[in-house]
Order: C-alpha cells, then structure tokens, then sequence
DNA sequence: AAGAGTAACAACCGCCAGCAA
DNA sequence: ATTGCTGGCGGTTGTTACTCT
C-alpha cells in the first residue's frame, strides 16, 4: 500500500504565504500551542496543508527567530560547522540559536559559497582551489580534495553525526587544536586548519572583487590551537569556559531569562497573552505581531515583517517554552 | 521607461526515521 | 514484524526584488 499524502492537496492552497494567513496560524498556535500539524490548517481555517503550515511556522512566523542577515561570526560559524557536518543544516542551525536550518541553507548557496569561491576555497571540500590542479602535481597527499566523495560533506568517511551525538564522553584526540571539545578530531584539524586561517583572510577580502588567492596566498603556518588570529579557538580542557563563547556572545546576551515570564497564567484573552509574552521580545517584533494579530486591516504582508534588517530582535527564545508553557 | 538578467529567499517536494497501533 | 502516520531533513524550484543595459 502506498503511503498517503500529508495531507489532501486538492483545493489546498500554495505559493506566498499572505498576511492573513500568518495570523490565522500565529493565533492558532499562540492558541493552541503546537499540536498535530495535520490537523493545524482545519483547525486554524487554513487551505494549506499541515506540512505548509508547519514550515511557514519554523522558518518564518516563530517568535524567537532572528531574521536579518547573517553576522560576520555567524557566517563564520556556518562555515566552521560546515566543515565538519557537510549539508547537515539542521545540525548547522542547532548552533545557531534563532536561525533556521532553510536560513542557513539559502545563505549558504547564495553568499557563502560565493565568497568561499572567490577565495579560492572549495565550499564542499573546503579544501583549496588550484585554479588548475593538474598543474600542482606536488600537492601534498593530505592535502588533496577527498575525490568521488559524496558532495555532502569533506569528511563524509566519518559517520560525523554518530560522533556528534556520542562524543561528549570522549576524549579528543587532539584536544591542543579543537575547536569543540565535543566535536573535533585529528582529522577535522586537518581540514579546519587551512579554513581557519583562510577565515582570517577573508575579513578582508569581503568585497565585491577579490581575485583568486593563490594556495601560497593563503596557506599560513598552522597555528590554530594557540593564535590570536583564529577567530574561533579553543582547547578541550577548558571546554567548559571556552567553547560555548560563541553561543554567549550569539545569544541571550540582551535577553533577560526570567521564570516569572514563564509562569504567566493562562489568560482568556488571547491579546492579552500576546501582549504578556511579547514583553519578553524586541519592541519592534512587538509591534510587528500586534499588527498581525490585532490589525484588522491587512495590507501588504510586507509591512509585517519588513522592518530594517538590523531591527529585528536578536533575542533567542527555545520556542517550546513560549509556545508550551505560556499556553 | 522597459526589458533582460541576476540575486535572494520563501516555499515546495520527496525521502527518511521514529513511533504507535 | 508490519503498517501507517507524523515530523524532520535536505535538495530544488518558484517568486520577487534588484541591477544593468
């Protein structure tokens, strides 16, 4: 027997999401909570399917997504994780509080592969470009791109996702040049090392024309566990204070974590919960969703979530707390 | 001003894993 | 053990905005 359809397509509605829609689901799910998303568009009064609805939800309309344009780390840790989980964008997103697995993705294969290109770095391999590698015969053996692997990750040899998951409670291998405890071995080094100091160099080559770097150009002493240049350096013995600076500086750093705000008690008013717990987020997100939910008038969807890319709030939220526990 | 080309990103599609019956 | 359902994931496509000629 086949396997059904998510959901029955006929009639359903698909393309551009419009903005009322985006407030049917949002007071919905304030509402409701997430619940069965198959059962999300009846309930809600949507003819889209719940696969739909699940997705406008994670990758758009969640409270505690960043928007805007990734930031200069962020890039950077995109490109560090990459190299380590290949297309694993959800994974990649977990490291990045506020930021979706699509965002990443779409970054990715419009900015970031650009500019990797542009400096002379394969963005799958992240290994360097020659710009014609027959005639760099001498490559050193560690050094050459892993061929007829699979396009989806340099170190696809590793099962990376089991390491991930179980290594917590081992040791690295190297732990002197680790950028996480938690995640680097040896043979990540070997591959990180050539990207962190490249990193380095693309601070300034972030502009519009930058010629191809030379492999020489690039390649600097290694220097990883210990230099000042590595933007994202750690050591394993000092995991605990060291590798989650990213995430400290990435997140909460503006946000003030307060359990009073989780234990709002539930109001009969919808508005008023949404007023409640928009407290805890940017001014301008508030305003944002108090058009949605609120504003009769619904104009341009555009209006509700085109503010300044620099505007939208940086404040991360786990969803589940909001969307469970204020409701 | 208009059309073509390009970039950016939202949304869709198909597949898969996990889970419950 | 099997089957069906759901949610999640990654790849791809479609649409819109922007730039160039």
């Amino acid at each position: 027997m086949g396997r059904q359809p998510c959901c029955d397509k006929v009639g359903l509605k698909k393309g551009p999401w419009t903005a009322e829609e985006d407030k049917k689901l949002i007071s919905f799910i304030l509402t409701n909570g997430q619940c069965c998303w198959r059962a999300v568009p009846k309930l809600a009064g949507l003819l889209r399917c719940g696969k739909s609805c699940r997705l406008r939800w994670t990758n758009y309309l969640r409270p505690d997504l960043k928007r805007g344009l990734l930031s200069e780390y962020e890039e950077k840790m995109v490109i560090d994780l990459h190299a380590q989980l290949g297309n694993r964008w959800s994974k990649i997103a977990s490291h990045l509080p506020g930021r979706t697995d699509n965002e990443i993705k779409n970054h990715w294969n419009t900015h970031i592969k650009k500019k990797l290109k542009k400096m002379g770095i394969d963005p799958v391999t992240h290994r360097i470009l020659f710009t014609n590698e027959i005639e760099q015969p001498q490559t050193k053996p560690e050094q050459q791109p892993q061929q007829n692997q699979k396009e989806s990750s340099p170190i696809e040899e590793q099962d990376t996702k089991v390491e991930y998951e179980n290594d917590k409670n081992k040791e690295p291998q190297n732990p002197e040049t680790s950028f996480d405890s938690s995640t680097i071995t040896e043979e990540h080094d070997q591959i990180m090392t050539p990207l962190f100091d490249s990193l380095e160099l693309m601070n300034e080559f972030l502009i519009e024309e930058v010629p191809i770097v030379k492999p020489d150009e690039i390649l600097a002493p290694c220097v990883c566990s210990s230099s000042s240049t590595t933007t994202i350096t750690t050591t394993a013995s000092s995991s605990s204070s060291n590798s989650s600076n990213f995430l400290e500086d990435l997140l909460l750093s503006d946000f003030d974590w307060s359990q009073d705000n989780n234990n709002i008690e539930n109001s009969d008013n919808n508005n008023n919960n949404i007023n409640i717990n928009m407290a805890l987020w940017d001014d301008d997100f508030i305003r944002n969703w108090d058009f949605v939910i609120n504003d009769d008038d619904i104009g341009d969807r555009k209006q509700v979530f085109d503010a300044p890319q620099n505007q939208y709030p940086r404040v991360v939220m786990d969803s589940e707390s909001w969307a469970y526990g204020l409701f």
